[in-house]
DNA sequence: CGGCATCGTTTAATATCCTAGACACCCCGG
DNA sequence: CCGGGGTGTCTAGGATATTAAACGATGCCG
């Protein structure tokens, strides 16, 4: 109910404290237009839907992709121990309880000698993140690089990939997943 | 050029092998649509194109989002400064030069007295983020917490948002956001 | 109370989309 | 050479979206 066109429109339009007739100044359409289309009386055209959008201002595939007034919580989220990893790996991932999100954003830690494992990971999506502290050497599609504090990476998560300590402090990163991995 | 909705279809079309008369059967749409369609010869209505896009299948939102012949590379990402606020805050975005990604990646500074401003921001998606040294005043939608090192948050972007450092020392975070609003 | 502003809704006429069906083309097998 | 099956394109007419303008409801001020 409210996956469609008329829903989000109006969650969208109030959320930006416009009225219809504002709304529709703006985008050089006319309010009775506004009206039929919060009310689902009619499917608007791929273009209108574009000049209405450009008056908020926002993107098709912001519209498209917004959570709408579903359960759209405020969280200072906790950081929950997810697992795992051959000793010495820890990810913390936030706001874990919360399915549906379209982000998984994890603090990871690296114990010295840590290693995601010899068989590379590949998955759907992209990912990045940043080292925070120590070093870690990163294995992505054939390629090496070690990587130390403010250094950052991104990679389509469908490339093989690998992260390993091999140094003798602690390492740790915040990385960044979408759609999320964990 | 590859930014509407007609190339966007014609590529997502062919990326799955489908011919436009093979397409029409499974949406239950006509071919000549699809023709017009992708000529840009009409804009379709949204009902229309969620009804082409069941065929294949895809979401609207899938649709929009997509990189149309996006080639996703491996990084390790450079961090550019992206620039601004009010004194004090500088953002240093992740694989900022990667157009089409589906996730900003930001390391914030927010020096003693910085603010995203007084106005608060509101826009599609999602964000989270974790606090890597210092501390930051954060409000969202109303409620204000105060968050220290490792402390994170996660929150639909709709929210109206704002960061504040009222410290006396220089705060760090890591951040996401989903899609990517930088 | 009346007057004036705003709001969202509705209606008749017009513009646009969408369908059904024909058309032109190409390739392969008779 | 003439079918048959595939492709994408085009046109006429019915279906639907969109406009322009009127309508009723609310709130505020004199």
């Amino acid at each position: 109910m409210a996956n469609d066109v008329s829903s989000r429109l109006k969650a969208v339009r109030q959320l930006h404290g416009l009225s219809q007739r504002e709304l529709a100044k703006r985008a050089g359409v006319t309010n009775g237009m506004i009206s039929l289309i919060e009310h689902g009386r009619v499917s608007p055209s791929v273009a209108s839907l574009r000049k209405v959008l450009d008056g908020i201002p926002m993107s098709l595939a912001e519209f498209f992709t917004m959570e709408p007034g579903g359960t759209p919580q405020v969280f200072f989220a906790a950081t929950e121990l997810v697992e795992l990893g051959e000793g010495g790996l820890s990810l913390r991932l936030v706001a874990a309880h919360r399915p549906g999100r379209r982000l998984a954003i994890l603090r990871e830690t690296y114990e010295p000698g840590a290693d995601t494992g010899s068989e590379m990971l590949s998955h759907a999506g992209e990912e990045g993140g940043v080292v925070v502290a120590g070093r870690v050497e990163v294995t992505i599609a054939g390629q090496t690089r070690v990587l130390g504090p403010g250094d950052a990476y991104y990679f389509a998560s469908t490339m093989p990939h690998r992260f390993r300590n091999r140094g003798r402090e602690r390492c740790e990163i915040i990385s960044a997943s979408s759609p999320p991995s964990l």
